[in-house]
DNA sequence: GTGAAAGCGCTAACAG
DNA sequence: CTGTTAGCGCTTTCAC
């Protein structure tokens, strides 16, 4: 195996530019004290020579290795890629946190961790270790995982926590679960639903509480009565039939229904239809994440619009800033999210 | 910023077992000539201590970064992450090319890379100076761009060309495109069709022209013409509408069509309903690709499944055979594809 | 402001 | 079979 070495390192730079190596260091950091001229002449000479640093090397020396770790539920994740219904979660990840990253210098490493497993810690250690990263982002579940953010913070990594809004430890960044659920409920009491009943994710995730939260508060704004209207799925399928079923066969069936994400609001639609229910005609349907599968839904569904990619470019950014010695924000960062109307929603018919 | 250092290193290990560094790293690269005593003596000192190699220190001195570039082209990644209609090209690298790498102690960085731009060595070259990786995944239609393939031969850098069959450098892994498009046109001969329309993609993509060679091959077989049932698209949408309209309007319309992508074959779904006529009873549909659009469809698409995850994964695993002195295959690596029947084909209906 | 020297964690090459 | 030595390319520390 042949000892591959870099073709230009920082040393041809140097003698390019006539100077020693400590000023092509100081250039390629952008750091201060270096006169202008002497910073053109480097710069003129990396240019010419086409050189770009080893990451390696830097990270050998210096305290930085140009890395974030985005670190995923390996279960959930894989199932969802062998699924191939549709679930983009990771790809919004990429898309907001590649490009950010990618825009400073950085690059992302995407890896799986098992929530459950009891050596979640040893796990992520051992990737901590090979790629010694300059910051971490967590998602859901993983971000509100006590184990985790305990061991992280010890470890004084950098760690954004995307749908987390604990502000005890790590970049805590979320929609405002809460929020876009009184949003999506609002919406429907705006059109005179009065009977909204809600699907709850999995408890496993503190955001399905949260929603839970943010429904119950809309409802008791106007001041309607909440009683029987809710169930707890688990973010499946399986969970969601079960649970459309259960609210819809009650003396006092709901006129619509918020589900916690998008698969739970399918069910829900393919429940209704079961019941010979249409939608929106005899039910109005909000989903929440609004990953593709709510685009093809028949009807389309009305949904909750997750800023994925916002959130992951953000964490990234905040993750870079701290690497440059800014301060973290005091508090959790909120992105907005929206609503996307499509075809699962309709007003309230009234009594008829 | 502190100058973070590894928490647990070799010499730590060493010191622990009481042998030389040189020992352990004997041991962790699984290198013969080690007393089998010794060696567990070290391993359990590295359990002991929960030691991880840092890849940048053996990326420092010795030949191997234990990374892997996966290459995409920049816009059309992006633009399907955007749209987020469920393309799920990169999910599917990740699903088999990352999983592989994890199996043996690599990772795989995704890297988005302009085909149009001038500099699109410049761009690659970059990213092999920063990562320094053990090798590099191509896909289309960067697999088969002679630039990119003959500076990475130059560079003497290991790198597999996914949906290529050139196998004058690199290592070559298809599904075998004709074979596949042979496999759709049979089967609907097999039904009774008889006039097969085929939608090609952008000729950009060498896979375009072997899927038309199949779909010719098959008919020719048969003995069936195939003139007036050729339409050339792009792999959008819109293209797809176009060639369909073209290939309908005819004064002897297809009875089925087999169009190059999921997004041309939505289109073509699309386009027979705008001209009244049904899927399947009127026009029969087959889809390659089979992303959850295919799923999704409606009706849903029979499809050509492309196995992008297997490819990946064999990409992956001959990468680190390579890298680990095994010579590369003498010849072209064939995935085979397989059809997925769905609800969007039916026997020919016969001349009633 | 700039340069010289030391060392990051690991492996290649060579000794024993 | 095992240990010692010399770097890999870069940044840090400390002189000047």
């Amino acid at each position: 195996m042949a000892r591959r070495r870099q073709a230009v390192t920082i040393r041809h730079v140097a003698a390019e530019a006539g100077v020693s190596l400590q000023t092509v260091s100081r250039v390629i950091n952008a750091e201060p004290n270096v006169r202008p001229e002497m910073k053109q002449r480097v710069q003129e000479a990396i240019d010419r020579l086409g050189y770009v640093p080893s990451i390696a090397a830097q990270r050998m020396s210096g305290s930085r290795s140009y890395l974030i770790l985005a670190v995923n539920d390996r279960e959930r994740t894989i199932a969802d890629w062998r699924a191939r219904k549709g679930t983009d979660w990771v790809d919004q990840m990429l898309l907001g946190g590649m490009l950010t990253c990618a825009e400073h210098g950085y690059r992302m490493i995407v890896e799986l961790i098992d929530t459950h497993s009891d050596h979640v810690e040893r796990e992520l250690s051992a990737a901590i270790a090979a790629v010694q990263p300059d910051g971490i982002i967590l998602t859901p579940p993983h971000a509100d995982n006590p184990q985790i953010v305990r061991f992280l913070s010890d470890q004084k990594i950098l760690f954004a926590r995307i749908g987390s809004q604990d502000d005890d430890a790590g970049i805590p960044i979320s929609m405002d679960d809460a929020g876009s659920a009184r949003m999506a409920t609002r919406h429907l009491l705006g059109l005179g639903h009065r009977r909204i009943g809600f699907i709850a994710g999995s408890f496993e995730y503190r955001l399905s509480g949260w929603r839970v939260d943010g429904w119950r508060q809309a409802m008791a704004e106007a001041g309607l009565p909440d009683a029987g209207l809710l169930a707890e799925g688990d973010f499946s399928y399986a969970s969601g039939a079960e649970a459309a079923r259960r609210l819809l066969s009650g003396a006092q069936r709901p006129s619509a229904i918020i589900a916690s994400n998008d698969q739970m609001a399918l069910a829900t639609l393919d429940t209704a239809r079961a019941m010979d229910l249409a939608v929106p005609r005899d039910l109005s349907v909000i989903s929440f994440d609004n990953t593709p599968l709510a685009y093809f839904a028949q009807p389309s569904l009305t949904a909750i619009d997750q800023p994925i990619a916002a959130m992951a470019s953000k964490a990234a950014e905040l993750i870079i800033d701290g690497q440059r010695g800014k301060p973290r924000p005091a508090r959790l960062t909120v992105i907005p999210s929206s609503l996307v109307e499509r075809d699962s929603v309709a007003p309230w018919p009234g009594n008829g």
